[in-house]
RNA sequence: GCCCCCAUCGACCAGCGGCCUAGGUCACCACCCUUUCAAGGUGGUAACACGGGUUCGAAUCCCGUUGGGGGCACCA
């Protein structure tokens, strides 16, 4: 079994979905799996995205077979660099008679659509270059008229196959018109180039989006006339956006680098695009192995899948916290950077920190952009906002709380999270306060906010002297607070 | 206009004629745990689009309706 998605501009989620699946249908099937680039549009495929696109599928750890960089028996594996072998077989079938010249020019076409169009008839393309005489011919030979290449095909028959994932489609051979696979400037079309590359690269099994279906059985005609063996298909349904509507830029983005700036995780990105259009009667949480290992492109959802983000944030926070602490800190660190906490090189101390609050944000957080804010804190004094504290330290006991507090803090030997806790419980039993006033005050001098990682942790880690001076600063806020209340 | 595809909780999947009083997961709600926020635990709300057939029996098969999507290019 051989498969071959074609990539045809950056990588998002609907196209690597299509990606993943041929990958896990090849590697489920112990078949091959072959990377070819279409990249002959070249308004929307720049040198910049093809490098982009081999980046994201290597981030994702979709490896290839055959294709670029790892190439091939069947190299050229971008498509730009293959058009002669397009525009050969195109001659090839211009010479049977299977295929023939339009003079029709563009002008022409148009006008003639929308005529039919206005008699509510079919659209496509009449023939009538195929009822040329001789004479006709060499009249438009003379004029040195430009021309298309087109198939022809008769009006009689139908074309049936068994789609992989919908099913039997039959479709009757008058829907399809004389289809163009050269343009007049002699550079190959889609069709034709894809069913060229196809058979030329002994592709087997043609796993890609739904919006092809309709297009399949002109595909299947051109290998039939080119006398190559039809390969099986298997069409995909669209992935919606939360308007049910074909997931498209209007949705935002949908990039897979955005993804990963994002603090996505590979691994939750790939079980949960797996997921969509897919699945088991039970499990959810996938490793790579099991996908492989149970995905079967036959099971695959004929209808349409919505992409819901939020089941993708629970499932990156499950992965998160499926990775051990280093390897959470290790991918965690260019967020820091990113936010400006630490520098590009963190120092020793910075380091040591991070490693620290690793285990105190692994819950706390479904993507990794979200690390930061829970420990800023622990890197930056942060600034007191006057509503946050307002909320928080405005309360009678408050600055009671802070003093008593603070003198066993000066006392409290040695400093560890254990000592700093109990200094804390101490004095909220003292004063009678329940958990929540007793603590919440803390968070705020601390961290600047009440959404944070455990302050006792925070404490301990900043160490006796600044725990004491973001004390010191609160407690002056909070009598500010209260003087200007009362006033 | 013509052709094609699709249709189970709000979302993703399970279901391939009786195991269905329709199962799992996310989200949502409640409770428990708790130093904030989470995580975790327990429980709950919630769906076979509609109408006809076929059958002893239909979410599952057939037809139609409705709704959604795609295609009909000298785009890919």
């Amino acid at each position: 079994m051989r498969a071959a998605p074609a990539p045809s501009g950056s990588l998002h989620v609907g196209n690597v979905r299509t990606f993943l699946y041929n990958w896990l249908h090849a590697r489920h099937t112990g078949g091959i799996f072959v990377l070819r680039i279409e990249d002959t549009d070249t308004s929307r495929f720049t040198e910049e995205a093809y490098e982009a696109v081999l980046e994201d599928l290597r981030w994702l750890g979709l490896d290839w077979d055959e294709g670029p960089e790892v190439e091939g028996p069947h190299a050229p594996y971008r498509q730009s660099q293959r058009t002669q072998l397009h525009v050969r077989a195109a001659e090839r079938l211009l010479a049977s008679g299977a295929a023939y010249r339009c003079y029709c020019t563009k002008e022409e076409l148009n006008q003639r659509r929308a005529e039919a169009m206005a008699e509510r008839r079919r659209p496509g393309y009449d023939g009538r270059c195929y009822r040329l005489t001789p004479d006709q011919i060499a009249g438009y030979e003379a004029e040195g008229r430009a021309y298309t290449v087109r198939v022809h095909i008769p009006d009689e028959g139908e074309v049936v196959f068994e789609d992989l994932v919908i099913g039997r489609i039959a479709t009757q051979l008058d829907q399809i018109d004389d289809f163009a696979i050269l343009r007049s400037d002699g550079a190959p079309l889609y069709h034709l180039a894809v069913v060229v590359d196809d058979g030329l690269m002994e592709i087997s099994e043609v796993i890609r989006g739904d919006d092809l279906l309709s297009n399949t059985p002109k595909q299947i005609l051109l290998h039939a006339t080119l006398g190559n063996p039809v390969p099986s298909f298997g069409h995909l349904p669209q992935v919606l956006g939360p308007d049910r509507k074909p997931l498209s830029k209007r949705h935002g983005s949908t990039s897979i680098a955005d993804f990963r700036e994002t603090g996505y995780l590979q691994e939750a990105l790939v079980n949960f695009l797996a997921l969509l259009g897919w699945g088991t009667a039970d499990d959810t949480i996938l490793s790579r192995e099991e996908l492989v290992l149970r995905f079967d492109i036959s099971d695959v959802h004929p209808s349409p899948a919505m992409f819901d983000t939020k089941k993708l944030d629970w499932m990156n926070g499950e992965y998160i916290r499926l990775l051990a602490d280093e390897d959470l800190t290790r991918r965690v660190i260019p967020f820091y950077i990113r936010a400006g906490l630490v520098g590009a090189q963190p120092t020793d101390d910075e380091m040591n920190k991070i490693a620290a609050a690793t285990p105190l944000i692994k819950t706390r957080i479904r993507r990794l952009d979200e690390a930061p804010a829970l420990v800023r804190g622990l890197f930056t004094r942060v600034h007191l906002d006057r509503d946050t504290a307002r909320n928080a330290l405005l309360a009678e006991h408050v600055p009671d709380l802070f003093e008593r507090t603070m003198v066993q803090l000066a006392h409290v030997d040695p400093w560890t999270k254990e000592t700093v806790e109990a200094a804390l419980r101490g004095v909220a039993e003292e004063m009678a306060l329940k958990p929540r006033n007793a603590f919440a005050p803390f968070y705020v001098a601390v961290s600047g906010s009440t959404v944070s990682a455990p302050v006792f942790d925070l404490m301990t880690l900043i160490g006796r002297e600044e725990c004491l001076l973001r004390l010191r600063r609160a407690l002056d806020l909070s009598r500010d607070l209260a003087g200007t209340a009362t006033s």
